[in-house]
DNA sequence: ATCTAACGTTCATTTTAATGGACATTCTTT
DNA sequence: AAAGAATGTCCATTAAAATGAACGTTAGAT
């Protein structure tokens, strides 16, 4: 089965900028592809595609890639980290362990 | 050949709270699994996955799945997005085109 | 101006993720 | 407490990413 995928604008948007800090950052530290690549352990063609902001490569290794150049999603000032790790997991506890979808066909959310 | 990969701590850490923030959302927003699955057009499988935090799972789809739960990662106060994509290519064309390595082998960042 | 190396890009092969099914295990409502 | 549904999780198959080689192009140091 053929499985071409669709990506919104903000995904395609943000793997863009994704893309261009990671750039940024490496040339910032003075470091070719190839170095790059080598201390992320993957190809230069991956990193090619990842600072080109292409929706394939494996999250795991662009966040890694990220790290090494200094740009970070949660940073200390970042509205994301101010819910960190432990309190997601309180708020988790809080909530309903399974959801159970909404009876009518009202659409609720706008 | 094998190719096993390690994740450094602070990948780790922001997939997991990724994941997490994920699932938040969803559920704030009483989607079932399947329901958020469905719109993103991938499988159960595939987002259980994301919000368990694995490495694996394409950026784009991980993306995508945030976006439809309202997770944004360049949200209008972050920092990140203070340097939106047109202002990232001009600096970018303000930088070497090409990266040459620093001849002595002295480590300069830290 | 030249020369070397970093970069952009493509491609076949290898490795891995995505899928859908299946089943056990909780939740939640009745 | 019983039922039905949502979730956790494993697995074989299928589709796609990661790789490394290759090669032309371009930038930057001499």
């Amino acid at each position: 089965m053929k499985r071409k995928r669709s990506y919104s604008r903000v995904t395609r948007h943000a793997l863009s900028i994704f893309g261009k800090l990671i750039r940024v950052g490496r040339i910032e530290r003075n470091m070719t592809a190839q170095e790059l690549a080598d201390r992320a352990g993957i190809s230069r063609t991956t990193l090619y595609n990842i600072e080109k902001g292409a929706p394939g490569p494996e999250i795991g290794i662009v966040f890694e890639v990220a790290a090494l150049v200094g740009v970070r999603l949660f940073e200390p000032d970042s509205r994301l980290l101010t819910m960190h790790d432990e309190r997601l997991k309180e708020k988790l506890t809080l909530m309903p362990q399974s959801v159970r979808p909404a009876k009518p066909e009202v659409d609720d959310d706008f």
